[in-house]
DNA sequence: CTATGGGTTCATTTTAAATTGAACTTTTAG
DNA sequence: CTAAAAGTTCAATTTAAAATGAACCCATAG
């Protein structure tokens, strides 16, 4: 009666929960609540689903669907199925998180942290070329405190992903 | 001419790119950017600032000002300086960022973490109620990786504080 | 006790982000 | 080749988050 994942749309209760599960989840990240929804739902499905599977039983637009896969499978969180019927694509989750975790390092805090330290550059920079006072000297301090930090972050982002990484 | 401290301001390009490298770090949390802009004002200044000289400086509302503080002080990342000469108070920043950083971890990652393991405890209850076949195994298997993620979580966050910590 | 400066609060406004949906492109079944 | 289904794109809309600013509270200087 209530959710057998072939033909049937409403949501079962526990379904709904693992999707408010994640929806919450992935806000941690800072990523869109439709995102999670679309993992949460291929998460408690058994078999694969396609876009439009997504898009009746979540009852969210074709859109977003479409955006949300494709930010998925950019971090590698979801994949097509192999099982093609027709011409329909079909997908499931990598329900290995690391993949979630690990992509969403490598494509949003990588590249933020990236740009981070080219500012840094800019700024040392900036301040060699100031006269050689106090202010300079203080300025100079400040700076490399944030270079130790910066560095740190390098060191730490890949022990996690290899801690993550089972 | 261009900024010392006391009684100027407009922010010399310096300054500015400093709140701005801020501005754009703190958004990696999901923080707002004027906390940021607060947080890098104090970063850069040699004197402790109080509240008025915040509003002047960065051109922003008194109300951002009082509510970023707070949430600064909360996180422990800001404090207000003993130096206190009238009635109005003075902030500096605690500069080990392990504040701001480990002050988030525990304001704003655990308590996720704590209602996100309160919702699996409740789906692995629906889940011992089910009748025992199939699609229940699917499920419970499915929440146990859950669970295995949500105690590695809770292994990495200290252990990623205390590096953190010096 | 009163007036004033400092600070907070919170309803309203602004800004930014996410979602929608219709137009468009691509694919393939016939 | 053509029609129709599948999927993408993006301008317009909606929704959610942050900033504003005026009203308010509180402390203390006078």
């Amino acid at each position: 009666m209530s959710s057998e994942a072939n033909g049937q749309f409403e949501l079962s209760e526990f379904e709904s929960l693992v999707i408010e599960f994640f929806r919450d989840g992935v806000r941690l990240l800072g990523l869109p609540k439709s995102i999670g929804e679309i993992y949460g739902l291929l998460y408690v499905s058994q078999d694969a689903l396609s876009l439009d599977d997504l898009v009746t039983r979540l009852g969210i637009s074709k859109g977003s669907v479409s955006q949300g896969l494709k930010s998925l499978r950019e971090l590698g969180a979801v994949k097509e199925s192999i099982a093609v019927e027709g011409r329909r694509s079909y997908y499931e989750p990598d329900v290995e998180l690391k993949q979630l975790v690990g992509g969403f390092i490598k494509e949003q805090v990588r590249p933020h942290l990236a740009s981070g330290d080219e500012k840094l550059a800019n700024l040392k920079e900036m301040v060699a070329e100031m006269p050689g006072d106090a202010r300079a000297d203080f300025y100079a301090g400040r700076l490399a405190r944030l270079g130790r930090w910066s560095k740190r972050a390098k060191v730490v982002l890949p022990l996690l992903q290899k801690f993550l990484g089972r």
